[in-house]
DNA sequence: TACGAGCAACTTACATCGTACGAGACCGCA
DNA sequence: TGCGGTCTCGTACGATGTAAGTTGCTCGTA
């Protein structure tokens, strides 16, 4: 039950230096990226980096182990804000990081769901979220609910449009759209009709849209919460 | 790439029927919801029916097809709302019920990453969910638009919740938090000091406290998109 | 120069998985 | 008696994660 992240990796004062945990987790950063999480196998990997498939438990415990050890390394990408930022638009800046990590990695938000985050990056990640709060006057536990309510919309949201992104390109409807338009349309008309419209798809602006909500909820809250 | 939805189970007027396409869903159920997606097997789950393994097969197409009609079984748990409820109280009861779902079936969120959801269930459920919407004035697209924000920040949450679950009981904190603690205690005071304030790991009032952010910022965009 | 210690890579092997393929078993109907 | 459809099963293949043991390398030390 241990975490990857309670030990370091095997000592290692030799020499050979083929292979190494961060030669390692940087290929298989590439192949997530190209084909998920399920595609990924130690075998392929390993020929992906000329070795033995065992070679890699040398430098990773486990497979588990080695997709932790990825997911912190997108953490490491997020950009912290400047450290005297306002929190609004210190907070939707990081917000929009957020999205931005989902859509290039789209893996990732699948990740969450079965892995804890409680990596190096993953941790100073969440910290330099609450610091605006807090510096904006906010308890410690009202900056962490105001940080888990966005950041939960944005993972949210990530979800559903990394499984769009999954079947067709971005901002337009998935191609079986029509068979599942006909299957529903005298039983949902409403849903179908839905279906159609042409902004449902810009997921560009669903995601402003929600976002804008959000913070104006936090915000109005955050007067109160500072008193 | 065609959903099993697209097509019904094999004809069957036949005779033998000590299997089915409901019985292999239900207790499929049961295995998803006690021990997870990863560890339910289609070995395992045919000698919990008293069938062999490829006797499955000719109920259901593929391993990720029974996930996928078990999926839209959980849709189908979905209370629908009163038909003339104010859309904000029923918007509000429909994000809870969405959350119960959530924590009766823990796999469901991960699910939702993995596998579209068209089936039947799935969409009378996101048809009910517009409805109240649709009434209160919206156009179609900002009904969509306030749906998608309140079930993103939802799903958002849930999938967080999950992970929490999964390792330790509700409302409490993990199992391992103190080592986590140890780990970043000099380098991330702050954030160490929120894993200690117990108020964070009350997951209900979290909940609650961001469903009503969510839903103040959309009640004031009601106003606005209705005229 | 010789040698053991430890690091790094490899080989082999096993259990488990999804499922393709085809052979039966049973039925109602001709 | 046969036939075609409906269901169940047995066998088998390729892929997967990884436990266990083996081999060769480079050292520091004697």
């Amino acid at each position: 039950m241990d975490s990857v992240f309670f030990s370091k990796p095997r000592p290692g004062s030799g020499q050979p230096l083929g292979l190494s945990r961060e030669a390692i987790v940087r290929k298989a950063m590439e192949m997530l990226d190209a084909h998920g999480m399920q595609k990924l196998s130690m075998r392929k990997l390993a020929a992906e980096l000329g070795a033995a498939p065992m070679s890699l438990y040398w430098h990773v415990p486990t497979k588990d182990a080695l997709i932790e050890l990825c997911l912190d390394e997108i953490y490491g990408e997020f950009p912290l804000p400047a450290p005297d930022a306002d929190w609004e638009p210190a907070l939707r800046e990081m917000m929009h990081s957020l999205r931005h990590l989902a859509l290039k990695h789209p893996w990732w938000v699948r990740g969450i769901g079965e892995f804890n985050s409680i990596g190096p990056n993953a941790v100073a990640m969440a910290d330099s979220m609450l610091e605006p709060m807090l510096r904006a006057g906010l308890s410690t536990a009202a900056a962490a609910q105001s940080v888990s309510t966005v950041s939960s919309f944005v993972t949210g949201f990530a979800l559903a449009e990394a499984n769009f992104a999954a079947r067709g390109g971005m901002d337009e409807p998935p191609p079986d759209l029509g068979k599942i338009a006909d299957l529903y349309r005298e039983k949902h008309p409403r849903y179908v009709e839905m279906l159609n419209d042409p902004a449902v798809w810009m997921l560009e602006g669903q995601f402003e849209f929600g976002l804008d909500c959000v913070i104006d909820g936090i915000k109005a809250r955050v007067a109160a919460l500072r008193s």
